[in-house]
DNA sequence: GTGAAAGCGCTAACAT
DNA sequence: ATGTTAGCGCTTTCAC
């Protein structure tokens, strides 16, 4: 592969001209110009981004870190952020370093220490569950970072949030507004922002409509299917005529449970899930669910990083994305 | 920072020590590495993988490229396979520039080139659809490659695949064995492997059970759910007693228009989809579908392409892995 | 058993 | 308006 010192030969020129042809850095008269770009396209040159990282310490790569767990739908989601990601970066010539850290805080420690490594130019992050925010002191770099999904404790930085709480409060309002008082509430993980903001949309609507809260009604437990099915099972003893999953796994979980129990869906009881994907309108009947924004949350996150990596110095700022709550005829 | 030269200072050592003691590649004495280990502590040193990479030639980075159309449920098997390569990379010190073509054949063509530039040591490529196979000659690097999931037309190199012939056969099987003879077939756009493969299997098994082949039961279109739901309505008033779905977004689509003309499922028709993800099994009735391995598909590649990194040099191999008819209320 | 030094391909400060 | 050249941080050949 042609290096740029071959190129200012047969141009005829310096490397610092090629140089400069090569990123508009500084002026070169039009014949010169045409001389290079003769050159490189006869050598068929591409620039080498290695060595222009090295020099310029600048990568054009950014990182994003993820916590997938294996085999679990929330994939989706975060796999969706990724797509928007991906997308506004190759618009401003950026590449993405994809990396997972299994929602297991130690591998994450690790990810970021490889990050560190690399030159990257900035990171996109969903923190693992639980993690409070020592990021800044120790482990991340001097690059900007931009945390997305979920806020760790006491963290200060650019933030990309999903308004969980407002979407949570407007889907139960509407079961409020149907009549419903014994409203299920079935929850990942409580101490995590996400799964907290959402239950507190839950208790802002039943207080507004003055429905007193019930600890019964509110079952939770890892996010997985399974978990999903054994408590809307246990809910269902509880006697609600309503219910309510925070997230997208134990939203399936669920509705795999009252479908074996041939449970009359909405009559016997009504269902809202979490997370809006083609496959809930196929349901019967098709699902109400909150809606989460997923491939905008990854737009907005690296719009606001790459304001970042031009400079920006603006205060740190903490976007709060609008969930949709979507009703179809589960409720 | 620290730079291997202050390591090297630090330590009363040359800066080839340093790194022959980081890579072990060639013999140091054991109280000179304890010094090197010591200064490499106290100035917390990490290498520059760009500065290596520069040198070496070797960016310990591979590229994916994946057709992801916005918005698509299919991106859904994509990503499975990304989490895989992810997965399989992590253990071996690798990491993974994601890339996206949009099933574009002008994007993919410059993706290929970006990467081209980046020093990856290899790439693992979901090819767009009717891509036939000049990759070779020009488009691509020095590296090693790897196709996955749909070959290209005389493309001679490593290709992991899934055996979709061989599952569609078996789902169109289950369904001529009760009874059903008019089985009306939806596909996206033939001409692309995965698509002529499924119907293949179509065909194999209809033959198999010595019942001629309609045309009028085959329908095609693009992979939308639009489509899907479009062709299904064609397919009830051909009179099909059955139904196959040849991808996810289709089956999505097809679904959809049978719940709401309130088809009965499977008595008034059998129906059998592609890819399962959780949410099948809670569908009422429960979707029977063909499944493909993706995560496998994924961790299969890489590893193929790790061994070509390697230097292998042994034949090119095409991978079939098999996928999972699995039979649930739906048919 | 270890060191000196060239050089990967590029950018950018300094010259002219 | 363009050229010279010193490095970025590392690996690796050659030398001792």
């Amino acid at each position: 592969m042609a290096s740029i010192k071959e190129v200012a030969k047969k141009a005829n020129v310096s490397t610092a001209t090629v140089s400069h042809v090569i990123n508009g850095t500084r002026f070169v008269a039009d014949p010169t110009k045409e001389k290079v770009f003769q050159a490189m396209k006869e050598l068929d040159y591409r620039p080498n981004m290695v060595a222009r990282s090295l020099r310029s310490r600048k990568s054009y790569t950014i990182g994003l870190l993820v916590p997938l767990v294996a085999d679990d739908t929330s994939n989706f989601f975060f796999m969706s952020i990724a797509n928007g990601i991906e997308q506004v970066l190759k618009e401003n010539g950026y590449n993405l370093i994809l990396s997972n850290s299994n929602e297991n805080i130690e591998t994450e420690r690790e990810q970021i220490e490889v990050f560190n490594t690399q030159f990257i130019d900035g990171l996109v992050i969903a923190p693992v569950n639980g993690m409070d925010a020592n990021y800044e002191k120790d482990l991340l770099g001097d690059y900007p970072v931009v945390v997305i999904d979920r806020k760790p404790s006491e963290f200060q930085g650019d933030v990309v949030l999903v308004n969980n709480r407002k979407a949570t409060y407007d889907a139960v309002s509407s079961l409020l507004k149907k009549g419903h008082r014994s409203i299920g509430y079935i929850s990942g993980a409580l101490g995590i922002t996400t799964s907290d903001e959402r239950l507190g949309g839950y208790k802002d609507a039943l207080k507004e409509y003055s429905v007193p809260f019930e600890h019964r009604f509110i079952k939770e437990g890892p996010a997985t299917f399974r978990s999903g099915y054994e408590l809307a099972s246990k809910l269902l003893k509880e006697g609600v005529t309503a219910l309510f999953a925070a997230n997208n796994v134990m939203t399936m979980g669920a509705m795999s449970f009252l479908q074996e129990q041939k449970v009359n869906i909405p009559n016997e009881i009504a269902v809202i899930g979490y997370d809006d994907y083609d496959w809930m309108k196929v349901m019967s009947p098709p699902l109400s669910v909150v809606k989460q924004p997923s491939f905008e949350l990854g737009k907005k996150a690296v719009e606001q990083l790459l304001k970042r990596m031009e400079g920006s110095l603006e205060e740190s700022k903490e976007v709060l994305l609008e969930a949709e709550f979507i009703e179809r005829g589960s409720s």
